[in-house]
Order: structure tokens, then sequence, then C-alpha cells
DNA sequence: GCCCTGAATTGGGTTACCCAGTTGGAGCTT
DNA sequence: AAGCTCCAACTGGGTAACCCAATTCAGGGC
């Protein structure tokens, strides 16, 4: 039962070698789906590893919501496969920055697929969480607007209400990524009136219960951000 | 300098606390994007927690690409804020499985954009690399595709062609999503030869530079999945 | 000004230890 | 036989004191 023992390598920290190997637990089918990983100790001395070393790789996949821990009961698997973090932990150094006109072209196609799914599926509650944002933005100055997140929130109120898990959390990620790139202080103060007036259609496709409609105002509504953006530089 | 101190809370571990903490930290300006943090030491006596403490919060940090440690070096911040984990880990254990349906009205999303920038953006290496798994698929017998990845791999190489880092990391990521949920199984024979057809009028139209019929052709090939899956029965 | 050196510092890792929950079985009751 | 209680063993969470190799960076010599 004791594998070879796991010894440093270049430009790898010991947890992910330990991931690596806790991958192949799962892949060789010693651990399945909910069922339970041999203890710390266990494989402590299984792979001849101290347990800060075992727990730095638990901790990081749990947090990529591969692994469940339960303090006292132990550490169960929540999915089928081990993700191989150190070649994404590489693949993210490699990448840097993401112009943010990257991260909306991602958007748009995201967005427009929920703002139809949420047309046909949000709830009334939905469909008034979406509202107010809007109504805030309608309100308010464009430029105080610019120091509030209302033009985040009507963004994610759509996520919520398109019915899906997968779309919401992909649409969450994005958004802060944007708002990480800075993306506030790119447009001018016209530019956020136009902000919000893109909304409108958006939110009465959803009202009217048309999908394709929402699709549409969603994916214009992109297009002509991009468009402003166009006129100055931006690199990639 | 020194913070009030850390005591455990319920559901939260030490190491969670540690993150909000280091949130605060860039979001009070103390440390700044490509900036060094404090040393595990310093932050050690700071905030009365041990270093594993500190070690699991940035090793969690560090597999979101948010963080670089560098060994005798220092701790670097790669972006401009920290996202709230423990927020995420509560989101994705409650979320648990994910219906494959879902998955792909992500998957279609993305993808078919993808494509449509495949077709405007691809070298002609990279349309090779979409063109090979498809002159795969063609030769082999549906039945031993079901075992192969070479739908996988034409999906992927559409991805990687797109010129877009950040579509290219959503689509490997839904992808493995799937393949974890076991699509695999749930299609007949005659599935496979039917998708299999689906790929060709994508490639043409990437070949052809032709934008929009990329795009259609994506979306009408996961919509035809769809119809197939529907008449099982899905959950959610 | 330039390069070299060496001590201080930094993250990586180990060992030994303590704590509070969870688990599961032994032994009792019904 | 089925169910109960209770306790010992086990599990993850956390601390403390170490050692190591790599990086930094201030000073000194040229």
């Amino acid at each position: 039962m004791r594998d070879e023992a796991l010894l440093p390598a270049p430009g790898l920290r010991l947890s992910e070698r330990v991931i690596e190997r806790i991958g192949r637990l799962v892949e060789a089918g010693e651990v399945r789906r909910d069922a339970r990983f041999p203890s710390e100790r266990a494989l402590e001395t299984r792979w001849g590893v101290s347990r800060l070393v075992i727990r730095e790789a638990f901790r990081a996949l749990e947090v990529q919501g591969v692994v469940e821990s339960r303090p006292g009961g132990g550490r169960f698997l929540r999915a089928d496969r081990v993700p191989d973090l150190a070649r994404l932990r590489r693949i993210r150094l490699e990448t840097g920055r993401v112009p943010l006109l990257r991260l909306w072209e991602a958007r748009e196609a995201v967005e427009a697929q929920a703002a139809a799914l949420a047309a046909l599926r949000a709830t009334p509650a939905q469909r008034d969480a979406i509202a107010r944002p809007l109504r805030l933005t309608e309100a308010l100055a464009p430029e105080a607007l610019r120091h509030t997140n209302v033009n985040a929130e009507f963004h994610l109120a759509i996520a919520r209400a398109c019915g899906n898990p997968v779309l919401e959390e992909l649409i969450g990620d994005l958004i802060s990524r944007s708002q990480a790139e800075g993306f506030r202080h790119l447009l001018e103060v016209e530019d956020w009136s136009a902000l919000q007036a893109g909304h409108r259609p958006i939110l009465d496709a959803i009202a009217a219960r048309d999908p394709e409609a929402a699709r549409r105002s969603m994916a214009e509504h992109f297009a002509a951000l991009r468009r402003r953006l166009d006129r100055d530089d931006l690199p990639g």
C-alpha cells in the first residue's frame, strides 16, 4: 500500500505533487464520488510527507469544490475527477492580465444566453430583482452611477434568474474579473448614460417573456459597449 | 499595525477568515497589484494565528491565480481584488451536482461564440488542429468513438483557435465538468454518429471564415444533442 | 560606478503536540 | 433480535519550535 516516496521536483511544490497523487487515487477507483479519503495521518505515512503538505493539497482542492472537509468526520470526494491545479497555476501565470475586450467577448456570449433563459424562467420575484437596479439607475445622475455597482447588480440579477447555476457562476466570475480589470475607469460620463439606456430593452424583453428579444438586446448592449471601447487603444 | 485578534468562527475555518483579512489588506490599498505582501512571520504575529493558517490561506489564493509565491522572495498580488473563497465554497457545496442539461446550456453559449471568433481568427495551424479530430472521427466506427475523446478534442481545438484565453479557459472547464457528469454513457450508438455529422458544418464554416455560419452550426449542434437528451428523463 | 560577498529574510517543509467534533462498536436494556 | 447509551479511538483544525534552500540587499573592495 505504500507508494514510492515523494521527493521535491523542480518548480513544483510538494503539495502540488500530492494533488497529483490524489488524482491518481481517484482515477484508480480507490476513492469514488462521495466516498471518504484516507485520513491525513494515513496519507502522511503512505506518501512520506508531512501533514502540512497533505492539508495544503486538500485545502486547494476544497476551494475548487472538489473536496469537502468535515472536522472530526473526514474528507469526501465531491466530483468524479481531480483537476490538475499545477497546470492551471502555470496557465494563469502565463496568461497574466486579460484584456477587457476578451472578458467582454465571453460575457456577451454567456449573458445573452442567460437573458434568453431568464425571459423563459424568471419568477415574479426575480423579475422584480432585475427591475430594481434599473429603477435606481434611471433615478441617479450618470456621474453618481460610476461609483455604485447597480450596473453589476442588474447583470447579476439576470444571472440569478436564468435558472442555471453554471451560467450564474460563470457570470459572477466574469463580472468580478471585469471589475478587477478596472473597466469603471475606462468609460466617460456619456458612456454611462448610454449604458443605462441599453439596459431598458433587456428588461422589457424579459418582462415580455420574449427570449429571443432578450438575447438580442443583451448582445446589442455588449456590442455597443465594445464599439465605445474600440475608440481607445486596446491591447490584445 | 496589530489588528484585532482572529478568533475561530462557526462554520468558518481560520484560514478562510485570514483570506478575508487579506482581502481587506488589498481593499485598504496596503498591498497593490504586483506588490509584495508582508511575510508569513509578520502576518503571523499581526493576526495572532500560526504560519500554517497563513500558508493555507495563501495557497488557496494561489490556485485561484490571485497570488504568486516565490520561495525566498515573497508573495505577490496578481489581481486587483481578492475573491471571497468562503462564499464560493458555500455556493459550490449547495449547488452539488449539476444536471448535464445546465452544463450544455452554458457550453452552447460559450462555444458558439468561440466558433464565430475562430472563424475570424484561426491560424492555418489551428484550422488544421480542428480538422484533425474530425478526420479521425469520420474514419472510426461510431461504437469505437465512444471510448475515445476525439469529440472533446474537436471542441477544445476550436476553443484554442478563438484567440480568447478567457473563453478557452471556460470551455476547458465546462468540458471537463461534462465528462465528470458522465455524458458518455447517456448517448446511444446512433447518437454518436449524429454527433460526428454535426461537427462537419462547423468545420466547414470555420474553414470558410464565416463567423455567423460557425456560430449557427455550433448552436445547432448543441440543440440537436439537447433534443436527443430530452427523450430521456432529465433532472432539473 | 561595478561587482562581489555574506548575513538577514523569505517561503517550503518537518516533527511533536493539543483540542473539539465525529464515529462506531461494546455492552446494556427492552 | 432490536434498540439504546456511552466511551474510546479517530479525524480534521490549529499551535509551536525547528531546519533548509533560495532570494535579497546592504557594504566593502576594486
